[in-house]
DNA sequence: GCCGAGCGCGTTATGTTATATCATTGATCA
DNA sequence: TGATCAATGATATAACATAACGCGCTCGGC
């Protein structure tokens, strides 16, 4: 047995290693979208050297719901609330990047997959909504 | 034929131009979704070289709603109805890459958009349904 | 006709995102 | 002890996308 390592909470299945410690705290830290190339500058320090360990660790943590991956920009988030194994959507603005997660709830999900025809059986939904946020709105009607 | 007949100035529906109609002619016949490179491949015999002459195109024929990007596949595919400039989503078999476009009603648009935090005032949303079609669900259920 | 402006497009070069593949390490167990 | 497997390190390259420059055509003014 390894003694606990990191990241009291809620976890109840496996642990982290190390690698996907350093990259969790990194997007944490950011707590806005980076690229994985981004995110491999700032963890270099940390002996974390080539693309692949970054896109293994992403991977991982994306497949417990502790990070995800905006489509529309191929950029990765911290999951805003820890960790979620749902579905959820996000708001973006276009201006400043600044994210917004939207946790959907049960009807909302069940909602959009419905949307899918009958020819295919629904799986997992991407929503990303993009637009303006307050300030960079303000800029753009009123600008320097 | 041909009929190079390009002007600039105030005529909202400007015609095609001969890249434009190649490109969007090829993904007409494929019909399902085409990486940008796929395309250029298609398209060389028919004098198209390099990679910035079909992203032009592209990029016109989507200002245009004749050609959507599917975020999550970093592919093209041409819309299924001939041209729109509404809101859409699709649903996307994750075995053989089949796309279905699924149009989105005044409504479902609004609430969609609606799903947005108030700091963000939406403008476009981004849909990707990811499932399994007909055929690959049963291919897998019984694999050969 | 001549000229310059605007535009579509060709071309070169490079930047950015992602993965295939092999090597190394370290834990486990017969 | 040595076989084996999983995780990670490292190399290389594939796949996706755009910046920047220049050419030639057509259009409009003169």
């Amino acid at each position: 047995m390894t003694s606990p390592h990191h990241h009291a909470g809620g976890s109840p299945a496996r642990k982290l290693s190390p690698n996907q410690s350093k990259i969790l705290g990194c997007l944490r830290e950011a707590g806005e979208p980076m690229s994985a190339y981004a995110i491999l500058d700032r963890v270099r320090k940390s002996g974390i050297a080539h693309p692949p360990t970054v896109y293994r660790a992403l991977n991982d943590l994306m497949k417990r719901g502790m990070v995800h991956r905006l489509e529309s920009r191929s950029a990765f988030i911290a999951c805003g609330h820890g960790e979620c194994d749902g579905r959820f959507a996000f708001a973006i603005c276009r201006a400043c990047d600044k994210v917004i997660e939207i946790p959907l709830g049960e009807k909302e999900q069940a909602r959009l997959l419905g949307l899918a025809p009958a020819e295919i059986s629904p799986e997992t939904v991407t929503l990303e909504i993009a637009g303006l946020c307050e300030s960079c709105g303000l800029a753009q009607a009123s600008p320097a």
